[in-house]
RNA sequence: GGCGACAUGGCCAAGUGGUAAGGCAGAAGCCUGCAAAGCUUUUAUCCCCAGUUCGAAUCUGGGUGUCGCCUCCA
């Protein structure tokens, strides 16, 4: 298997340290607003990794960790008059269900910073211990000069960072690109050796990183906006309190984008993921991103969502036949070319057309053609189980045909029975009525061979 | 200003030296009572210029355009 890793900025061939075993950890989210798009496209491109990696039978250990100390829940916290526990653990459970709706896999491991900040603080101590870091005035800083390779992973020249770099008022670096471990905050901080404080964004991965995977870890993931400042500095502390190398392969994500713009919080112009799910289900926002490369730009557009729908229903509308479990998926020449496609750097766009082909050959009847499917689309976190009518689909229809017919029914298996007997009476008044109907409840009635067939639109 | 990336048919998007995967949309046919779904067929010379090569979308140089990072950000 083939990764780009951005540190080296070259594709390289994956080695585990451990044979069979893959360590990966992936910045989690700040829970203190709604999770968006992009943090969709980020989340669910490493929940592919994650399961591909397992379907090709690593025993992988995922870590993802959530802050829950920051600025933005003080503030949040404050402007709501709750605790910052209260509005960190309420926006957790809002990310987590946007996560499960969108059938990413739970990490094995998803770390508060809050309950890490023993670790954190040991960590800052070693660095201070070592010259690497400085107290001043109740704040710790790095001292970036003191780690030559800092800007190596964001191939940034120091004397440009430098001049990019600023002190903020009341801070008391002895130069402008240190950055802060702790932050005095006598108001919402905890004991430290260096008095109440918060720990700094940084320290938080770094020390999470070690404690639940150890001090080399395999695979290092999150959002492309992360390599500066926070992943630089991440390796800039663990690898100076560890003394031996933090991450193998770092792998970063491209943006969404709108109108041609990053989507982000700050700028405003994002789409929830909540708000997406309204009119799209999981299988469309993972199509959509999937047909990307996930180190390249995706511009969100009605368009490309609706053309993914329609992809993502081909997918699942494809001939579904009892799932053969002794076929050898792994002789097969889809799955050859499948694992080709994913091996070359997660090419999900090339290993989608091999979905689309098994979809196309299972609706020809193709032996064991829908056992691939299913079985390769899963690894890509599709779900090919029909959605069940809804009770409001369900009710939606019978009443809007008693309507239509001048007619009150009780039950959708009546409706059904008098349209059978309308079809054999060649009346199709009534049967198209009836189709009609339900088509405006949402639910598509579809005549077959083998019969009629309801489904959710 | 520094650093990095991208530019392929109506739209989205693979493809990194041998004459362009796939999806959506469109067209035609089959199937269907009609639909829907499905099946078959069908639409490109790859931003511009120069160069390397027997041969380039693919390599080199120069343009043009777009985006991202350099501050919180997935």
């Amino acid at each position: 298997m083939r990764l780009f890793n951005s540190y080296t900025n070259t594709i390289e061939e994956f080695k585990p340290i451990e044979e069979n075993k893959v360590k990966m950890y992936v910045c989690g989210p700040t829970v203190y607003d709604y999770a968006h798009l992009g943090h969709a496209r980020c989340y669910i491109t490493w929940d592919v990794l994650y399961r591909y990696l397992k379907f090709k039978g690593y025993n992988v250990t995922y870590c993802r960790n959530v802050t829950d100390v920051d600025d933005k829940i003080l503030k949040k916290a404050e402007k709501e008059g709750k605790t910052p526990e209260e509005v960190s653990r309420y926006w957790y459970n809002q990310f987590s269900n946007s996560m499960k709706a969108l059938n990413t896999l739970k990490p094995d491991i998803e770390p508060f910073a809050t309950k890490t900040l023993g670790e954190m603080i040991a960590m800052v101590k070693v660095l201070i211990e070592k010259g690497y870091a400085y107290e001043a005035n109740g704040d710790v800083y790095f001292r970036v000069k003191k780690f030559p390779k800092y800007g190596y992973l964001s191939k940034q020249p120091i004397d440009q960072l430098e001049s990019g770099a600023r002190i903020e008022v009341g801070e008391h670096k002895e130069d402008p690109l240190d950055f802060a471990l702790w932050k005095k905050d006598e108001k919402f901080g905890y004991k430290s050796p260096w008095g109440v404080g918060r720990p700094g964004w940084h320290i938080e991965c770094s020390a999470m990183s070690r404690k639940y995977l150890g001090q080399t870890i395999d695979i290092h993931a999150g959002g492309a906006d992360l390599i500066f400042p926070h992943h630089e500095n991440e390796i800039a502390q663990s690898e100076c309190a560890n003394g031996c190398k933090f991450v193998n392969y770092w792998l970063h994500n491209g943006f969404v984008t709108i109108n041609k713009e990053k989507m982000s919080k700050s700028l405003g112009n994002f789409l929830t993921i909540d708000e997406m799910l309204k009119n799209y289900d999981a299988n469309t926002l993972r199509l959509f991103i999937l047909t990307n490369h996930y180190r390249m730009p995706v511009e969100f557009s009605d368009e490309a969502l609706s053309a993914a729908q329609a992809g993502a229903k081909r997918l699942t509308n494809a001939k579904q036949t009892p799932l053969n479990e002794t076929l050898d998926i792994k002789a097969t020449d889809e799955y050859k070319a499948f694992v080709e496609a994913m091996d070359d750097d997660l090419n999900t766009s090339k290993a989608l057309a091999v979905l689309f082909d098994l979809a196309t050959k299972a609706n020809k009847g193709e032996k064991n053609a829908y056992t691939l499917l299913y079985k390769l689309g899963s690894a890509l976190g599709f779900t090919f189980e029909k959605a069940a009518l809804t009770d409001d689909e369900i009710s939606n229809a019978i009443e809007k045909t008693s309507e239509v017919l001048g007619q009150t029914f009780s039950s959708i298996n009546e409706i059904l029975e008098l349209r059978k007997q309308a079809r054999i009476e060649k009346n199709w008044d009534i049967a198209d009525k009836i189709r009609v109907a339900f088509d405006s409840a949402g639910i598509v009635v579809k005549d077959t061979k083998e019969g009629t067939t309801l489904e959710a639109k």
